[in-house]
DNA sequence: TATGAATGAGAGTTCATTCAT
DNA sequence: TATGAATGAACTCTCATTCAT
């Protein structure tokens, strides 16, 4: 009766596509309303069920916040950053640069925010948020310890600063695109050129 | 009536005296819960009245977040800025990360975050946010046109772009102190000296 | 224009008004449904009110269950004790059938027994429950404790063995009445006569 | 099939086991919790099982109030009263008032409150808790009806009196208890000599 | 028979806001 | 100007129940 199609999916797999559609749809009503703004049943709507199923998927709406959180970095070390790996170093700043303008409102800093607000009431917000930082340092530590640059022969303090640079430069222009304000590829540009520019290739 | 004692208050002062404090309770509430998680009945209360002091003073909520970062604004035009005008070049870096470093949380950014999320729904909304951005490159541009500075003499759009990274650059530091991550001067320095740094004296 | 009548209220007689609407109203819907089974919208909208008004009166649900025990254990001890204390000995007997037989469901035993499954996690509820307890075994005491009996003789704590006997006979008929049992005058009089009843006359 | 070995269950005996685990786990959580505060959940899980088992057994959550109630009064009459009737009159209130001590919380009365909170609206709740209460009095009667006993000669009509002074009685008491009121065997002795006492062997 | 994802009515509670005082 | 009782919309969360498996 039904083909050869792949058939029918188990509960286990249904459980999972209920989850990763209520998480998209969290990640755009998040997006317009903040996540104290959210209802909860805007969200399970949006991804076409009601709010029975968001509480058998969630234990509350903190929880949809971490899993959230923790879901999309896991999805940026495994989908975005391999990208730019691939890339030249001298390609890298302007693919940072597209996808930061392809990032408005940046979803994971607001997302940061609200985490930080609940860090000191919930221990398992703090440890998220520690992850997500942590995840975010060290793709940027990736990026620098390319081989020949002399970013990599960097002592490790030293690499760390600059990485903390490098996340805030783009924390920063990220949040000022969301605010309005015109950023364009150049903003990156003078921001990072003096943390990692130089040191793209020892032949310049 | 009125006579050479300090005396009594006109009634347009005791007014401005509550709405000041209205304001900074406000600023402490939001600091704590956010603008959707402070509640009037805490900022009034906060500020040692009830809610219809409030609403005498106010219009509404959204009122409320607009008065406070126009005051904030203002606030730091006229108190801060001057400041830093006074340091020389050199101590600038230096006191712009000490006054991060008190700022957190971040309020500012906070507030404009707020105000982005209503940008499109209320025009005076999306007025105010204007005006805090205008104001903060503003300043910056105050900062870097200096007398003998290399900085003063470049072209205008060149100089927008500067700020601009400026201000990412201090929003970025800024915001992730608020995160949690230990973010130090040097971070601000790696960040800004590519901009403002080689040029804050023409010897070298 | 408002004629001679004792005219407008007091914000404060207003707020008693209301709260004890609610009480009267909380006193219909838990008799009708339980305390669990009560809806909060219920007892407002049977009051005359709103939802709002019930919390501007009360601080929750259990913060209800309490006001209620209290007030009607004060008001028994007011009003329906010095009824029955006017009663010679004889008469009280039939007094407390008769008030036995109107109280149907008996509001007061099924209050408390909401009150005893709060006990463990409420203070408050913990030291309502002992005050309602304590206050109807003082009242039966005062019961006995009538000039010339031989009740008023006895030793403390034997009175106080006769007045638990006395209320849980009390208790338990009401109850079963409550349950459809048809209990008359006759129960009420075979228990007490061994516990109170040979007192009712030393000439008998 | 089913050898000579304990072997395995049949499909209704497996199901009575199942229900009976149920019924087990409901009077406990009725217990915690009351009717209305009892979750289905947490009776099924109390069990060993999810919910489905539970829909699998009862019809509703009305439905296992009633079945409850009807296997604890046959339980009762199965294996508690035989116990009871074995004993000597002189012997039997001693016996009730130690079997009362560890009914602590009273669940027959809890559920026969319910049940009458229902009896209204539902004719086959109505029918249990006739069932419960004729139950109790037969029993009674029965303890009455004891050979030499001038109970047991006396009119139908005065024997049911008597009864119903009993159930009082010792619901009266249990409640009592329930409420954490420090009642002792005492009490149902001052409450029943009267009753019961006098008549419990013309010898005596 | 038993599971568990999903439903959806309904609950308690919060809170921006109004308005008579 | 400031108070605070009252409103009522909105929200988070619970839970009895259904149904495909």
């Amino acid at each position: 009766m039904s083909g050869g199609a792949p058939a029918r999916l188990s509960r286990a797999e249904r459980r999972e596509i209920t989850r990763q559609r209520l998480l998209d749809a969290a990640a755009e009503v998040f997006t317009d309303h903040g996540f104290d703004g959210a209802a909860i049943d805007d969200v399970a709507a949006r991804a076409g069920y009601t709010r029975g199923a968001f509480y058998s998927n969630f234990a509350d709406k903190t929880d949809l916040l971490v899993q959230l959180c923790e879901r999309r970095i896991e999805a940026f070390a495994a989908d975005e950053l391999p990208d730019v790996l691939a890339r030249t170093p001298d390609e890298r700043l302007g693919w940072v640069a597209d996808w930061l303008a392809e990032q408005v409102p940046p979803l994971e800093i607001l997302l940061a925010i609200e985490l930080a607000r609940r860090r000191d009431h919930d221990p398992e917000v703090a440890a998220t948020l520690d992850r997500v930082v942590t995840t975010l340092l060290g793709a940027i530590d990736d990026l620098m310890a390319v081989e020949g640059s002399t970013l990599a022969e960097l002592p490790d303090v030293e690499r760390r600063d600059r990485a903390l640079a490098v996340l805030a430069g783009v924390t920063g222009a990220s949040l000022l695109r969301h605010l309005g304000v015109d950023t364009g590829p150049r903003t990156l540009a003078l921001l990072l050129d003096g943390v990692i520019g130089p040191h793209e290739g020892p032949a310049a």
